[in-house]
DNA sequence: TTCGCTTTTTGATAAATGTCAAAAATGCGG
DNA sequence: CCGCATTTTTGACATTTATCAAAAAGCGAA
């Protein structure tokens, strides 16, 4: 929980009151590798802060499994549109690591959001980073070469590297399972 | 300013209050066809609403536009990562067709935020439907075929395709535009 | 250590898309 | 209505990336 509360004063920093509200809210969860944090169809309830670990949502296509984003450390994960809308999600989050998480329901955070102008703030700010985040990625992903985008994420993001496999970094990436082994091979 | 203030209603409800001090803010532009709103390397320092007319953001690469995207009617716009980060703006806005914008500046949205909760909130939901966009998008520039992007931008925002030109529609839609006129005559 | 399973690499080929050049179509200003 | 500039289409070819199949490498459990 220390990570959380210190985590999110890189974003806004709370007061006491807030931050006590805060604290109450969230859920300890530890789930063990290969587990599922959702399932395709179910509708996503919960946000949740990754303290420890790593995971990866995904969605089926085809036959073939898309791994369109992960989670590390520090990370807000949640199947943001389901999370929202409240629909069913389309995607799947699985962990790729034995992993600390702490949830918060959404009707929990809609009650601080109200109550609280501060979280309010923090979590406008939150969004307008994962934000920025994303319109990173949909550039890359749109306008830059398989090469480009594997080299990106060598400087950027090379955690991603050692920690899931080549099958999930490749759709990461936008790229087939081949098409990465022979880019990092250069030839 | 009434379609700005009834766009919001869409997104939440503001008192009379908030909704009050929101009208004060907002400066109305008008700017014609070709105009720029905005050039690469300056500091983007307003968010726009748009209330009739259409614009691009582009940039350039190798010596190429690459437009990214469009707004229309009803549209926030602004080059985000500027917007927020106040860094110099890689991207330029340029009007499609002469246009009514209503601008508020960086510095007075941010004391909008901090005195009215409301407007906090507004934001915040704001930025929740523009994420859910942007993944979209995302999802469909890196795992759709060309053609299936186009498909989509014929279901979804078909207006796109009478009013702007159709290189600017091809980086749009990440290929080149000789790819798109093949597209349209499905051969 | 070895077996068996999973992951990664390699090879051959096909499909999708890009590039360059030029022709055709469009549309605006006079 | 004409002429010129811009936009769009077409053609030939190059490049990138995907696909399918199989070999090689890695790795955990007995």
């Amino acid at each position: 929980m220390e990570h959380l509360l210190n985590h999110i004063k890189n974003y806004y920093q709370l007061g006491a009151v807030a931050q006590h509200a805060l604290h109450d809210c969230f859920e300890k969860i530890i789930l063990s590798k290969n587990e599922y944090l959702l399932n395709e169809g179910q509708v996503c309830r919960y946000l949740y802060f990754l303290e420890k670990g790593a995971l990866r949502g995904f969605y089926n296509l085809d036959g073939k499994e898309i791994t369109h984003w992960f989670g590390f450390e520090k990370d807000f994960v949640t199947s943001f549109h389901s999370f929202i809308t409240r629909e069913p999600a389309v995607e799947n989050i699985q962990l790729l690591e034995s992993s600390i998480l702490w949830a918060i329901s959404k009707e929990t955070l809609t009650g601080l959001l109200n109550q609280h102008h501060e979280i309010e703030k923090l979590v406008r700010i939150i969004y307008e980073n994962y934000y920025i985040r994303l319109e990173e990625r949909f550039v890359n992903a749109q306008f830059k070469t398989a090469g480009e985008r594997y080299d990106n994420l060598l400087q950027q993001t090379p955690h991603i590297l050692e920690r899931a496999p080549l099958g999930h970094i490749a759709s990461y990436l936008g790229i087939s399972q081949e098409t990465l082994s022979r880019i990092r091979s250069r030839f």
